[in-house]
DNA sequence: AGAAGTCTCTTCGTTGAGGAAGAGATTACG
DNA sequence: CGTAATCTCTTCCTCAACGAAGAGACTTCT
């Protein structure tokens, strides 16, 4: 990885963040909500607890963090089969808000897409899923 | 772009999102302080008023963002040629401890890139041009 | 030159997110 | 069985970040 290709990606990758941080604050959320969100979006369902382990909050803001995560629509809290003291945290379908929010990127992304062959677009959804599991937390 | 790629891509942008948001609190920066630290990047340096404009503060909470920035070797502000009114801050060479929390992820994604073909690599590095481009606030 | 406008910074009050401690319910262990 | 451990949630407190309003320095316009 050349120093050009490194510039090339350090930027490309803030442009990706602050593109979801915009994201999340045209819907109201903070920083730590679109963290959990990824989370739950990345590791699937969990309970608080392993949320709260994740993200490195404790217990009580916890609590709180999905409180508002369901107040807005973007998860479901079930209880556990297993256990009934616990509980599952689950992310629903994609509110709309968000979905508008992103709307506009992802129109100008298909583009991007469309303009490339499609072996170039396989090289490219194939290093998606790698980088992806490459960093998983 | 199909669904299944869309879905890749979902999670890939999530992941990307995640992982600058735990290198910044590993510094322990804010969401806003990220936010602001990615459009001076992407942006180049900006008067205070403009940073302002772009993150949606108004110019208390600006100044005190950017004295926070200051204080942490992230950015640096210096009187504007041509009107000393103004101030122009300007981001500074990739503070240690950031550089730190960043390396085993570009670790991991540099051997991801080697794995690939000259061609390829420029495949995807086109891409990221394009996509930073594109996602420009 | 003087008035009006612009830019940054300061001060003050408010708000919201987070930590600490403990309650209540359930499960596991001796 | 009964005691200890686990899990979530509640309550109270603290603190950091934000907005509003205005001060001070400088520029622009008449």
């Amino acid at each position: 990885m050349s120093t050009d290709a490194s510039e090339v990606y350090r930027r490309y990758v803030g442009a990706m963040v602050l593109h979801g941080l915009h994201a999340a604050r045209s819907c109201g959320l903070g920083g730590t909500d679109l963290y959990a969100l990824n989370l739950l979006d990345l590791n699937g369902p969990m309970t608080p607890g392993e949320l709260s382990a994740q993200t490195g909050l404790t217990t009580g803001p916890t609590t709180r963090l999905i409180d508002r995560l369901e107040e807005a629509g973007f998860v479901r809290r079930t209880p556990s089969p297993d256990d009934r003291r616990k509980v599952i945290v689950e992310l629903l379908a994609e509110p709309a808000p968000l979905a508008e929010a992103l709307a506009p990127a992802r129109e100008k992304l298909g583009d991007i897409f469309a303009g490339y062959s499609e072996e170039e677009r396989r090289t490219l959804f194939d290093y998606f899923a790698r980088a992806t599991e490459a960093l998983r937390p």
